[in-house]
DNA sequence: TCTGGGGTCCTAGGACCC
DNA sequence: TCTGGGGTCCTAGGACCC
């Protein structure tokens, strides 16, 4: 018999973390929005109901704001995050293994228990998350992923299912469930592959799963093939127990206004590289090379558009805040031009490995400077701990510049800032 | 006027080798 | 005048995800 698995997400998990501290915006249309505030990137039922669509910008639906009171909030990443780890600690009370996904759902697998009340298992997930977080979520309940993952969609779409499906009590009701579920619904199938599928007349996940997986990677790819298998209840995509070391690392904004200096340039990305070189070493990983990125605002009709990236590899591995910023340095230099209206900068670590597997570079020079550079680092990274990301920068790295996106709603950090727990006030 | 940010995986095709 | 076949490795870019 096959593991049971669970798919847990987050009901409209930004806009629900803001209403949790928010109560009295309950029921209202609440919008959290991306970066430079820009887009909507999360929508309360309310907002839904208006006809908001993801990622919709939001100066397309902010006129809703006079006419049916619509709130919004800048994205607060902290406390999504915050949110988030306390709904996986209580997922890993009910199962050790837990793989969080993004940072709104994670898997949950269970060994084949027979007799387990699976549809009670998912009710007892909900209401305890619901109970010790205030976010409501969505069970599915099946014995592969892509199947876990349909099930978690259909508890959305059917209020009926009180927010939990289980394939794996009924085997009749997984068919029935393929067979109203339409493709671009199944994970794994986008745009692209939507649209040829249904060329060839597989509309919905069970003619998709009566396709065959032979079929789909002697005419598609293996990665459809796996697909096809999930959805015939065959796992063919691994489960990831361990906390995995990232493949890359990426840090990018777009700017709040047009840029046209190379110095304001700088300054972010040595930003962008302190970021992600903290994220480096909490997961105690070095890494080869670096990528930068510049481009000019690509939806603009106007603007002269110009975009480029350079790669800077490095024979040793490197974690350090200081070498990355002068490697970016180096790369600007090689892709800038000057006269065009900047408008989002960007990096990524590339060829990430774990410090502990490093093996020794025979070629590598023998100095002091690696002490050095981490008296450097350890320095950098308390001032920015104690004053924020960004107090403590390198070289002629201006943290300031006027490049920071616009963020001009956001809520305070409820549960990770002393300074901003709630009060709550008794008349 | 105003269109996000952070990821993974796969594939095709070029460079190179014998 | 005639110009192979098979293999590996690497990289850019596509497709997809939340």
């Amino acid at each position: 018999m096959n593991d049971i698995i669970c798919l847990v997400d987050g009901n409209n998990m930004f806009a629900s973390c803001e209403l949790a501290f928010r109560p009295d915006l309950i029921g209202k249309p609440v919008v959290v929005l991306s970066s430079n505030d820009a887009c909507c990137i999360a929508r309360s039922y309310e907002a839904k109901a208006l006809g908001i669509k993801m990622a919709q910008p939001y100066f397309e639906v902010r006129h809703f704001e006079k006419t049916h009171g619509l709130i919004a909030f800048s994205a607060n990443f902290t406390l999504y995050t915050d949110i988030s780890s306390r709904i996986v600690s209580i997922l890993e009370g009910f199962t050790p293994h837990v793989a969080p996904y993004s940072i709104d759902e994670s898997f949950c697998r269970f060994p084949p228990l027979t007799g387990m009340d699976l549809l009670k298992l998912g009710n007892d997930i909900r209401s305890t998350i619901l109970t010790q977080t205030g976010i409501g979520t969505g069970v599915g309940i099946s014995t592969t992923k892509t199947l876990a993952k349909l099930a978690n969609n259909a508890a959305k779409k059917f209020p009926k299912t009180g927010g939990v499906v289980d394939l794996v009590t009924d085997e009749k009701r997984r068919e029935r469930l393929l067979a109203v579920m339409e493709i671009n619904e199944v994970w794994g199938i986008g745009k692209a592959l939507n649209k040829k599928l249904r060329a060839m007349g597989i509309i919905t996940a069970l003619d998709l799963a009566k396709f065959g997986e032979s079929a789909a990677n002697s005419q598609f790819s293996v990665t459809l093939a796996r697909t096809v298998s999930e959805l015939n209840g065959i796992p063919a995509l691994p489960w990831e127990d361990d906390i995995e070391l990232n493949d890359q690392i990426i840090a990018t904004r777009s700017f709040g206004e047009k840029i046209f200096d190379k110095e304001t340039v700088i300054a972010s990305l040595s930003y962008h590289v302190s970021r992600a070189v903290k994220k480096l070493r909490l997961q105690n990983a070095v890494a080869h090379s670096i990528t930068i990125h510049i481009r000019t605002n690509a939806n603009s009709k106007i603007d002269k558009q110009y975009s480029n990236s350079y790669t800077c590899r490095s024979s040793t591995p490197i974690n350090d805040v200081v070498t990355f910023t002068k490697m970016a340095k180096a790369g600007l230099d090689e892709i800038w031009r000057d006269g065009f209206p900047y408008a989002k900068s960007g990096i990524t670590l590339n060829e990430i490995e774990s410090k502990n597997h490093l093996q020794e570079d025979l070629f590598a020079s023998d100095d002091n400077h690696d002490e050095k550079k981490n008296d450097m680092q350890s320095v950098i990274e308390s001032i920015n701990t104690r004053y924020g990301l960004g107090a403590a920068n390198v070289g002629s790295a201006k943290s300031g510049g006027n490049w920071q996106p616009k963020s001009e709603n956001r809520s305070p950090n409820y549960t990770t800032s002393w300074a901003d727990i709630p009060t709550i006030k008794a008349d």
